[in-house]
DNA sequence: ATTACTGCAAAGCATTTGCAGACTG
DNA sequence: CAGTCTGCAAATGCTTTGCAGTAAT
């Protein structure tokens, strides 16, 4: 496991598990779930328990740190570093990676739910379709 | 359990519990849970049991006669009549109610994920909000 | 020293699966 | 009657919770 490099979310007591599951989520390429950062413990000296990892993200989402989603009908939940930005995500139909858009196709949209009075405070959109390298009429 | 309107899904034994979930589905003013359609059924005289309700909707799905969704992160799956039409939900923050958006926010985007190659195929929009009872500023 | 954290086991919830008897076409 | 459904029970997969020993400040 590398060193930390992140700044230590304050308030937070500094542990062995925690600062695993902090450098696995820096080190991430993209969202990863609890069992994703579980393996990716694993590799290396320390175990960490799933159900500390599920404590520590649960943590980590109240202070703000990490982001908890979930993409593609009912599937785990998935977490990444909090980067305070509007983000949406593609997922491959074939291989089910995970691509994050860095445009908001929602942007210009002004909300409105016509004659049912909806107050809309946010919004989700997910994209679906194949990656580059599962395309098959790329 | 009122009698049956829709039309029978072509290639599908007619059976009370099928005829039960349909019938729930139609009388349905929003998507419903597995869950839902269940304590609606016991209500009457047939009780059928849930694994028999999710065998029910998940043929039905096949067949393209229902739709299966997940809103909210990480929640149980909603079914509902397929109606054939581009839909997307607007769920309520505080009575988690589910109300149907009319309009596609995503009907004028050009897809195009940049340098990542993504072929997109389709979309789906969440909005969260609150729905006309809880908004606490209307 | 106190209080919070974690290993570990076991429970919880939505959903799935196995099987034998019941029902449909 | 043959093959498909369904009641029922038990398993599954992700996630949560309880508890007592361990570690952090």
């Amino acid at each position: 496991m590398k060193e930390i490099q992140t700044v230590w979310p304050v308030g937070v007591k500094k542990t062995k598990p925690r600062a695993c599951v902090l450098s696995v989520l820096e080190h991430a390429e993209s969202p990863l779930s609890a069992m994703d950062i579980y393996s990716r413990i694993e590799k290396d000296t320390s175990t960490v328990w799933l159900s500390t990892i599920y404590r520590i993200l649960e943590l980590f989402v109240e202070k703000g740190v990490v982001v908890k989603t979930t993409v593609m009908n009912n599937e785990m939940a998935i977490y990444e570093l909090n980067h305070y930005q509007h983000k949406h995500y593609a997922v491959c139909v074939s291989c089910r990676k995970i691509v994050a858009m860095n445009n908001c196709p929602m942007e210009k949209f002004v909300p409105k739910l016509a004659d049912n009075g909806f107050h809309v405070l946010g919004h989700k959109v997910e994209m679906y379709g194949y990656c580059k390298e599962c395309d098959p009429n790329p």
